[in-house]
Order: structure tokens, then C-alpha cells, then sequence
DNA sequence: AACCCAATGCAAATATATTGCATGAAGCTG
DNA sequence: CAGCTTCATGCAATATATTTGCATTGGGTT
């Protein structure tokens, strides 16, 4: 659980009423150390309670369009998802294995990146940055050469 | 037209067979001015002569496995494909508009990334490192204010 | 000729996400 | 309160992108 994050408090701020199925996607996505996809969270929130996958689709559109939460393109054809930057998170680069599917959080500083000129120059609008280093983990790589 | 590329050579440089349909999947592709996706393509070739979705897929996959082409994750739900980086094309990012779903290639030196320190402590395999700014195109924009 | 293999095609299947329509609860209006 | 509106949710159907299974063909090889 990220201590310096309260979820309705996150949910009001953006203008979203703290609903049960919100409160509940959004500590999922909040409370885990990388991004899930929809159906990684969806299988979460169904071993608690019943939920439909389409309102985790519906609700994670809400929170992405709202700002609270992150849409992450993967190496793969489904979207990863993770809180959004804000004043405890900064924004940061991910690693994705292209064997286990798995998506690490990097370190906003394992990798520095100059968008300055970009910012300046480009005649349209830029809404976000992602950095992506796709590959292989640790743990598939070992499991490879066995 | 690429002037440096000759693309039976690319081809056969990267134990690939030239065959008919793999030399016009790749024309397509390296000599588009920014990536394109599978269904782009496949367009494209269906207006010349005959050929099978699924024959494109098969190719491009060939091609991003032997290093040819390049696999792109978009905003979107489809990937694009472009020329890998090569002796005469160095690796870049991508602007993507979420709006029209236009890929543009962004010049090498729009945006410097350091991934210097990541490649020697990184514990697992590094392939690729994709940088791809979201957002609307100059275009996109303009029509949205009209 | 008989065999083999890679490239291709066509139909079906799969994975992921979206849409349309129904229901019900909460809030507002008069 | 009765009637109206709005919004969250569910369920079924649909859409989109991609992959798989299996058949065919043509070129090389024994
Ligand atoms: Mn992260
Ligand atoms: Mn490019
Ligand atoms: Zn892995
Ligand atoms: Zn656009």
C-alpha cells in the first residue's frame, strides 16, 4: 500500500465519486509494485467480490481520462495500467519482458531523458512521454539456459 | 524511396529468401515516410495485386524477427511497423496522435536519452528501448478548434 | 519419380477492448 | 412525495487486431 496515497481522497480530487468498484480498482492498481493489465485486475477483484470486466474496462478508462491513473503500452497487445504521476510518483520508465509478460517499474532515474527541445519545438499538443526498454528479466533468462 | 537501401539485399543480408511478397511488404514499408500498421499495409499491397492478410502478418513478423523491420507500439491498439535502425537509420522516437492515429518519426536529436548507466546495471536482457510522445497532431488540433 | 520444406492462402479461433441496451440507486424539482 | 434525470453497473453482443490449424503449391534434393 502506498502510505502517502488516500484513494477517495485521489477519487474526489479528480472529480470522481469514490464508488465501491473505484475505490477497489484503483487500490488494486495503486497497491501493486508494477502495472497489471485489465485482466490481471479484474482476476484480482474478483477472488473478493463479484465485479464485471467490463466496468474494470469502463472504470480504468474514467481514471485514465481523469488523470489518476497511467495507460502503458507494453511490448504485448494488451495495456498495462499504474498510477499516474503526481506529487509522490514521479513519472518513470518500464521494463517489459517479452517472455513472462512482466512489467517492471525503473527508477525515474535509471535513465535520463531531454524533452526540453521536444517541449519547445513540436507544432502539436504533447500529453505524455513513455519510455519503454523492452527485453527479457532476470528470472526468464535463467530459466532459459536451463 | 530509400536511395541507401536495396531491399532484396536487406533481405538476404538477414538470411531471408526475397521472395516476391516479402521484397513488396518490405518496399512498403521502408519507403513510407513514417510506420505503419499491419492493416496499412496491407492495404496498400492489395491495391497492386493479390495477397493475404495473413501473409503480411507472417512477413512482418519474419522481418521484426531478423531485425529488419521494426516493431512499434502505438497509443493504440495495433502496432506499427517500421524500418529497423540500421547503418543509415539510427533509432528514434515517435510522435503518435491519439486522435487520427498518425505516426510521425521525431529526428534522433528531438529528445537525448541516456540509457548509458541502465545497459550495465540492468539485470536481465535489453532488446530495444522505445521512446514514443503521445498527443495530438498539429493537424488534429487545429480541426478540434474549427 | 518420390520426398521435403518453406511460403502462401483460407477459415476458424483467440485475445483484448468496446458498444448497446437494461436496471437500479441517488439526487433533484416542483 | 411523485416524477424526472443522471450515473454506475451488468450482461450480451460486437468490433478489432492478431494468431493458429490445416491444405496447397512450387522449388529444390535424393
Ligand atoms: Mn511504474
Ligand atoms: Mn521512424
Ligand atoms: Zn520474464
Ligand atoms: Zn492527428
Amino acid at each position: 500500500m502506498c502510505h502517502h496515497c488516500n484513494y477517495e481522497e485521489l477519487l474526489s480530487g479528480a472529480d470522481l465519486e469514490a464508488t465501491p468498484n473505484r475505490v477497489r480498482v484503483l487500490e488494486v492498481v495503486g497497491d501493486n509494485r508494477f502495472p497489471l493489465s485489465a485482466s490481471d485486475i479484474y482476476k484480482i477483484l474478483e477472488r473478493s467480490s463479484t465485479i464485471n470486466r467490463v466496468t474494470v474496462y469502463r472504470i480504468l478508462d474514467r481514471l485514465v481520462e481523469n488523470g489518476v491513473v497511467e495507460r502503458i503500452s507494453t511490448g504485448g497487445r494488451a495495456f498495462y495500467y499504474g498510477l499516474a504521476p503526481n506529487d509522490y510518483h514521479q513519472p518513470h520508465p518500464h521494463f517489459y519482458c517479452k517472455m513472462c509478460g512482466q512489467m517492471d517499474c525503473l527508477s525515474p532515474e535509471s535513465l535520463t531523458v531531454d524533452t526540453e527541445a521536444l517541449w519547445k519545438t513540436y507544432p502539436g499538443r504533447i500529453d505524455k512521454v513513455e519510455v519503454r526498454i523492452d527485453g527479457i528479466c532476470k528470472n526468464c533468462e535463467k530459466r532459459q539456459t536451463e
